[in-house]
DNA sequence: CCGCATCCTCATGGATACTG
DNA sequence: CAGTATCCATGAGGATGCGG
């Protein structure tokens, strides 16, 4: 019998390289088996919003490594929470259902970890699409009727929160400019939205298109 | 939500060594520089119910390493989400109010997992108090009136299922025993929260002692 | 025993260079 | 653009030691 080549050696180690896991019955450990590695939310939130490029995810979370990112989305795409897929602009990857249902997850862990944004952004880098996840995390509970919609612009990129009877909803690329649209810095709008300052003190810091009372009612009068 | 908490910002920035950080203004990606790295939120879990000695902790948490979550506790406790307690029995750690509020992005992300219990228990290992965290994440939702308690009786261990109109809550050393009270291997008891089966298949499955019919309150007329 | 600290090994993460 | 390949630094896991 022909002894195998150590290539090939090298390769069934390869796969049958166990991978870590913290070999407990809970849901939360087998969880963390899962989402747990380092990256693996930060692709996950790039990604709540649409699907996204190679490039793109790479430009957006500064400091990954390439080999990194492409070692986890290939993790989560065998995890069944991303999809490859080929379209006509290029290679997209995008959430599954399952994967797009750790929203609710991450809009608590934000929820919990709000008080860490106390000390300001610093020079630490920033995505003003990460606010599509931020801002109906910090608004849960609130509900208005009818519906409101303002639009929030920051580092001139463009998406609108939308509050209604059934709670807050926040997009990217509108179909149309809201008529009342919030232009302020990220911890304006976070702190806005924290409740940590006023909407009157919002305005004051920001620049403000058309009325306040679209913004009152999502700030002020739903909670 | 609170906004400004100085002391535990100024506590998470007084680390001693340059951790290892997202560097992203972002309330999600600040959590995971806290929470994110391995074995931590299994000690919240086990820390739930409950402050916990050094040895307990170990051998809770099988396979990790001493050194590991000696380091752990430290970065925890200067992290203001654990408190190192001496009292007459010895060492026991313990919860912050912040660390504590950890339970409802873990009941999010546990019932987020759930599905991978499907393949069931294998060799893995399981502590009867882990699901004192799983039970009223399943079971979220579900309010009865007037209040049902049920015990829950895994491995020899008795934790009591407390369900009234303000939702679901689990305890571990009750002050009574329940007159109703639910003897089940781990697997059957978590399908019967996750819905899976139903109350009388877990009846067959497991031993009851009691009538079920505050367990069918709590599993299936509360859905 | 309990509550760690030290030492060692190897897997994982991070930075950079390179390629189809 | 969408990744590999490579090398180095760091972190995790396991055994052992050690003072209280």
């Amino acid at each position: 019998m022909k002894w195998i080549e150590s290539s090939m050696v090298e390769k069934v180690n390869q796969q049958s390289k166990a991978p870590r896991t913290y070999g407990q019955f809970c849901a939360l450990a087998r969880s963390l088996d899962v989402v747990g590695d380092r990256w693996v939310l930060l692709i996950v939130r790039e990604l709540l919003p649409g699907p996204m490029r190679y490039s793109d995810l790479k430009s957006s979370l500064a400091g990954i490594a390439t080999n990194l990112l492409a070692s986890r989305l290939r993790d989560m795409e065998a995890n069944g929470i991303v999809e490859r897929r080929l379209e006509e602009s290029g290679v997209v990857y995008g959430l599954t259902d399952w994967g797009a249902a750790l929203r609710e997850p991450m809009e608590a862990l934000g929820r919990w970890g709000t008080p860490l944004l106390a000390t300001g952004r610093g020079d630490d880098s920033f995505q003003p699409r990460w606010l599509t996840l931020a801002l109906p995390a910090l608004l849960q509970g609130v509900a208005v009727a009818p519906a409101v919609e303002v639009g929030i612009e920051v580092d001139g990129f463009l998406m609108v929160l939308r509050v209604d009877e059934e709670g807050p909803q926040a997009f990217v690329r509108p179909d149309q400019r809201p008529r009342t649209v919030l232009a302020a810095a990220p911890d304006v709008v976070v702190a806005l939205a924290a409740g940590g300052i006023t909407v009157d003190q919002a305005l004051a810091a920001g620049t403000l298109e058309g009325d306040g009372r679209a913004l009152r009612r999502v700030f002020a009068d739903g909670r």
